[in-house]
DNA sequence: GTCCAGGGAATCA
DNA sequence: TGATTCCATGGA
């Protein structure tokens, strides 16, 4: 038995969805992980990467566990959590359209943008759209993006879209910058990026900056709550979040942040 | 009809 | 720097 495919499995479970330029699905068969899809690379390699597999969560886990009651507890919420390696240009996008915006119409919105502006793919039968390259998004006018349902944020992702392509922002570049600060100046160079996006593009990137804690309002409510117990959470100071971080879950303060929002999250659904 | 959503940018002190 | 206000859109 392979016990790399079977870990993998054991990881991700089941999956069908569009990664980059493939349509990938993954499935056990008669106790074996089979990947099946649409892809001229080798469809394993692609999920190792994308999934983070090679990374030891349950090293991660034990040290945060260590914190306190609070992080352990959200921990074992959600044990499965694994911090994407996501492509750095469809991040950058895809967080510019989250600002003041809630989930599912940030996904019908980046689904839509993918039909008109991506590849089509087939695979058994059913269609898939890639996300567009910079390129193909760069056909799109800002009234395009306005009946795609962006709103207001339709000027921004059109002018960043402008910047990276006429490589104002050279994002093929950023990936090489070993300074956080230096990095996060570049990002915040973007039309749509302040402090909260960039910080998310930096750890849900291929980025992979883990130290990064993005503060937003279902992060501030639970540090306010577990922690600075201030009456009005709207009143909270960022900065001293972010410090709060830091001091606690030094450099992985990124993951513990998945952890407590998907807790949070989870948690008001049910309320 | 009102409120809110994984904020950013412009404006004003 | 820090606080306020506006920004489209759609679902609850």
């Amino acid at each position: 038995m392979d016990n790399v495919l079977d870990g993998i499995y054991k990881k991700i479970g089941t999956y069908t969805g569009v990664i980059k330029d493939a349509v990938i699905n993954v499935e056990e068969k008669e106790g074996k992980v089979v990947f099946s899809g649409v892809s001229n690379k080798n469809l394993k390699d692609i999920c190792i990467e994308y999934f983070d597999l090679n990374r030891n969560y349950e090293d991660i886990k034990k040290t945060l566990n260590l914190v306190d009651d609070n992080v352990a507890k959200s921990i074992e919420y959600g044990s499965g959590i694994r911090i994407l390696n996501q492509d750095l240009w469809e991040c950058i996008i895809s967080f510019i359209i989250s600002a003041n915006n809630n989930i599912p119409r940030i996904k019908k919105i980046i689904e839509r943008i993918s039909m008109k502006y991506g590849k089509e793919l087939e695979f058994m039968g059913k269609k898939y759209y890639t996300f567009p390259t910079v390129e193909e998004l760069s056909k799109a006018t800002v009234q395009d993006l306005r009946e795609l349902g962006l709103g207001f944020r339709d000027v921004r992702v059109y002018e960043t879209t402008k910047k990276i392509l006429n490589k104002q922002v050279d994002i093929e570049k950023l990936h090489s910058i070993t300074d956080s600060n230096i990095l996060r100046e570049e990002l915040l160079k973007l039309d749509g990026v302040g402090e909260k996006v960039a910080d998310c593009i930096m750890l849900f990137s291929t980025l992979k900056r883990l130290e990064v804690f993005p503060v937003d309002v279902w992060v501030r409510r639970v540090m306010n709550e577990l922690y600075i117990k201030a009456e009005d959470e709207n009143k909270v100071n960022k900065e001293q979040i972010r410090k709060l971080a830091e001091e606690k879950y030094k450099n992985l303060a990124g993951i513990a942040q998945q952890y407590l929002f998907y807790w949070k999250r989870e948690e008001n659904k049910a309320g």
